[in-house]
DNA sequence: CACTTACGTAAGTTACGACTTACGGATGGC
DNA sequence: GCCATCCGTAAGTCGTAACTTACGTAAGTG
């Protein structure tokens, strides 16, 4: 959840929505140099959101499709209950109405 | 996105899947005093994620669904994309060891 | 109308994280 | 084997956000 908090780091992330990508790849449209894109790719992916793996010398990452889905599956738990607790609230504000 | 990157606001925003609750309510559970409490809240309800409102002295907050659903709508737009780059990928290195 | 309770905000300090430059290691090409 | 390419890591700087204490304000209580 943290790992998506930096701004950098999301546009990382989105633009390996495309698909795989060198680092120097993702480098290239960022405002940071290289050396600060492997930092957030070290981030992200201790985080479980990419993979990465080694092709000559450069180094191809791209999304973790089960990070994502551990990510939703958090989320998720989350809305269930908000969604209850919420409406549960509305009534009770319904009932006070009522008196 | 951020808003949820701290994890006292992480932790702010657990307890009040419980349901709604007072700032002195949220702050009597946390390793941090109650402005600190306040001004994570406010960078909550900025983000729209939670609601206010006044009941007498104090002040309730609770989750607000909409928030949540703008975060999980965020996140499944990338999960889609995410799911077939990956899929993409695997099939073309399926054929590589074909060859 | 005093007093208490509950909260938000201002000001200041401090710790953390994002970034840069510099360097070393691994792979490919000729 | 030698040079170039691509990358990760270390060290250091700097901005920012998280936290504290202090204060002011609005609403209940007797």
């Amino acid at each position: 959840m943290s790992a998506l908090a930096d701004p950098t780091r999301r546009a990382i992330f989105e633009r390996l929505v495309d698909g795989p990508k060198a680092v120097g790849q993702l480098a290239e449209g960022l405002p940071v140099s290289r050396p600060a894109v492997s930092q957030h790719l070290k981030v992200l992916r201790e985080a479980g959101l990419v993979v990465d793996r080694a092709v000559g010398t450069r180094r191809v990452y791209q999304l973790n499709p089960a990070g994502l889905g551990a990510l939703r599956a958090w989320l998720d738990r989350f809305w269930d209950q908000a969604l209850a607790a919420f409406t549960a609230a509305a009534e009770s504000e319904g009932k006070h109405e009522h008196d």
